[in-house]
DNA sequence: CGGTCCATTGAAGGGGTTCAATTACCGTGG
DNA sequence: CCACGGTAATTGAACCCCTTCAATGGACCG
């Protein structure tokens, strides 16, 4: 699948687009690359409408100390600086993890946000949603879950947001990801990302070799870290716990 | 300053509004009240845009095993429900931590979303920016922040927010907040949440006491939780540490 | 072949959790 | 007015997950 196709049918996949928004996508054709390590988005650039078409990115930020957390990864297909306002307050550095290419994409969000393409503009509001979950989804991993856990569910959200791309076979997708930065996504230290990792193989859960990743016994893993898939339009899945034993959420002022 | 114009006042400092729009925002009367611990969103149901006007809540996440993580404080002259898709996927119960008071809004959503009142639109855009950057401010605390950097960060954060909103005096405000949700958006237990505050309470940082926080000095909190606030239309500190011995953030592929 | 980045392993230490109990704080009803 | 019940705050002690420091080995590259 070439450039801009994979742009097409990832946002048809989340809301039906005109045959017409569809040419209109795949007719990009200002194709930019950078080498692994430069930054795709600087600190205080102002943000181009763009899609990843090729390598991973990461949003990152840094603490006075060095410390480094990494907020997101940006896959193929993704978008940046897709919003409404041009100059979004978020703004963070985007670093290149892999060798990237990218497509540029003004003409994609002035006909979206134009009031023209409204099919557009809404698949854009879904990819945005989904960002969104993203990040709620590593909220809750980063606060509430152990190593063994935080690792497992990073992976089945990537392997959902690559499969959405086709860059998943058989579970397996690749993972140019240093263990470093892994780390530095999951708020862990890299020596112990690395035992992580090891117990992970050595339970079978996953087999990951030659910047490789695949999910051995995805179901198994998906209960292991509680995962569930985000869903479009409205997230289905119940809180499907136990209170257990804890005390209600708040206080007795209500019923 | 009474229900509806916190919001007219909170929003208008986020982008110039036009005095019809301001007219608009004050004539909302439609309030609703909610004793402490309703769920004010429930996780299913679709979400009927409104702002808070009183109290405090929640968007709370729950693991299967009953582990809790808030993803957010909802404040007064917070939206709910404000995006241009009715139906957002990232959708979480918010719960009333204290009795909530808010004005049903779906005609100003309709107004700025409908093509009438950009000014109106534009302000609800900077608002979900600011949102956005606060939950990547979450997770940095979570991801790599200490337990006393998390709640110094923390507090730095309701108290920027809380004055947008002018409901603090000298640096002190309401802070209705149990230790056990402290710890739940923190991403600590109770008991170290105790602990924790009472460091800062014993170092002079803050005074903590019948649900008033006040924060004693601020300038030191800020530079201990390497807190820097948001800025409307550009993220503009500039990462002020040395780099220290770290390696570069990725191999040396690049320049 | 030496350099650099990355993965891996060992050992020691610490920040934070867990368990358990006590104390303080309210609003309620006798 | 005080005992009562329930929640929230506080404290102690033991434990453990994870971090830090340090060192080794492997892979790739000029």
């Amino acid at each position: 699948m070439n450039g801009p196709v994979i742009i097409a049918r990832r946002l048809s996949a989340l809301a039906p687009l005109a045959a017409e928004t569809v040419a209109l996508l795949e007719s990009l054709s200002d194709i930019r690359q950078a080498p692994a390590g430069s930054e795709m988005v600087a600190d205080q650039a102002a943000l181009r409408p763009r899609f990843l078409i090729n390598g991973w990115g990461a949003r990152v930020r840094f603490l006075a100390d060095g410390r480094r957390q990494i907020l997101s990864f940006v896959l193929p297909g993704d978008g940046l600086g897709l919003c409404e306002r041009p100059n979004p307050i978020a703004l963070t550095p985007v670093v290149a993890i892999t060798p990237v290419q990218w497509v540029e994409a003004d003409r994609i969000a002035a006909a979206a946000f134009g009031g023209d393409n409204p099919d557009l503009e809404d698949a854009l509001h879904i990819a945005a949603a989904l960002d969104e979950a993203c990040l709620l989804d590593h909220v809750v991993r980063l606060g509430r879950q152990t190593a063994l856990e935080r690792l497992s569910h990073l992976f089945l959200e990537l392997r959902d947001r690559l499969t959405r791309v086709d860059l998943v076979q058989d579970q397996a997708f690749a993972f140019p990801v240093t263990q470093e930065q892994l780390a530095d996504a999951a708020g862990l230290s890299a020596v112990h990302v690395n035992r992580t990792l090891q117990s992970l193989r050595n339970d079978d859960l996953i087999e990951y070799q030659h910047g490789r990743l695949r999910l051995l016994r995805p179901a198994l893993l998906e209960t292991l870290a509680d995962y569930r898939a985000p869903m479009v339009s409205g997230w289905t899945s119940a809180r499907h716990g136990a209170d257990g034993h804890r005390a209600p959420f708040l206080s007795g002022h209500n019923p």
